[in-house]
DNA sequence: TGTACATCAGTGAACGCGCGTTCACTGATGTAC
DNA sequence: TGTACATCAGTGAACGCGCGTTCACTGATGTAC
């Protein structure tokens, strides 16, 4: 967190109904969808007039990349406690299924269908690649003595974006595997294409989980 | 395909003119994405007036259901023929991914992002086991002397939806697997997660599915 | 401490837009005798 | 084969709505001397 007594009271002020009108836009995210995030209907619900928003954020788009970024960091920072937590790869696997688990809106705002015309800015893909790099550490920490997948030869030659990390092609390979399967487990769960079907998603993520530990 | 010879012209007429409003919907949203369907500019675009369409269909959310109903109809079809070749499991997987680089937003239509408020009819949620259903066969055609798991214990309990299926505990896993393991890629691959890493998804999704036929 | 000025949050009116949907209607197509 | 009628596709006007965004403005808060 920044320092805020190094703020004028306006600044403070600033910041303060900056973060008042994120959190009436998640609210509104979490019942209607991104899609439907209004400024109009946020100004409407904080007592204000709508061009009032225009003082903190320079219009729709911006509000919205905002959000996206926030996100991102929330995932960041969470993935990076639970690291630090010393539970392997368990634990950010369990913290990411919480955090989705939390507000899934949120969850689909990073993972979900993307928004047609929009394009992170440079920084979220930056932030991004931080969890990644978390995913990677901790399955470069596993002990492996399966043979390199030939998906690892491939990769192999196509790891410029992991570079700076000492992982062995098998980890890169694994650290992808888990991306994947945690998150196909999670967003069908979140889009409810288990509904019906009586199991536990909890139990079938940590089933995948067990078999991404295994060996 | 139902008998046109059957139907009077201004039935077919009906039948041809529901079938154009359809393509230009999914064109539509191709373009710009589920969210921004809208009747007034489909009538636009075929050179009618927006009133016009409410000949055809309710209403804005009737043609939705439709185009959903319309995209699982056509995986459970594609996926079906697909079994029907004979190559196993890889058949029905390699189908799966065709599907859904043929035209992603239907993808999504399907397994993105659910629409709030928006609630798929009854049948709709039968045509979607028919696609498990092909999966379930196909897991429980292959050899598997994979001990139990203890999620396969859980899910015997928990398997009425499969009923009717007489696949053992471990194949109602593996098809689960199956169905996430594939979307978890898929569903990367297709909002653009992998942009900026080098390497080749449809490997990625190859070793995927070398990964669950092996054993 | 008091005064003059600059900064800035917030308002209300307005613009132009596209949306879904209804309604009364015209005109063409099909049907029955 | 011809005429009277019913069906139905499609139109244009209209309704009410909410959206993002701009603009000129008021009034309060902070700053400089």
């Amino acid at each position: 967190m920044t320092d805020t007594r190094t703020k004028t009271p306006r600044e403070r002020y600033r910041a303060q109904v900056r973060a008042e009108i994120k959190e009436h836009a998640w609210e509104q995210i979490a019942t209607a969808g991104a899609s439907a995030l209004s400024l109009n209907a946020i100004a409407k619900r904080m007592g204000m007039s709508g061009p009032a928003l225009y003082r903190y954020f320079a219009g729709r788009d911006e509000l919205i990349t905002e959000l996206v970024r926030d996100a991102y960091r929330s995932l960041a920072d969470t993935f990076r406690a639970a690291a630090g937590a010393g539970a392997g790869l368990a634990g950010p696997a369990h913290a990411l299924r919480a955090w989705a688990l939390d507000d899934p809106h949120r969850y689909f705002l990073v993972f979900g269908t993307p928004v047609p015309g929009y394009r992170a800015p440079d920084d979220v893909t930056g932030i991004a690649a931080e969890t990644m790099a978390v995913i990677l550490d901790a399955c470069a920490a596993l002990p492996s003595d399966r043979p390199t997948t030939s998906f690892g030869t491939h990769i192999e030659g196509h790891r410029q974006w992991a570079d700076g990390h000492p992982a062995p092609p098998a980890a890169v390979h694994r650290a992808l595997t888990v991306w994947t399967r945690l998150h196909g487990v999670l967003s069908l769960e979140l889009a409810g294409h288990f509904t019906g079907m009586e199991f536990d998603p909890a139990l079938l993520y940590a089933a995948e989980l067990d078999d991404l530990l295994e060996r």
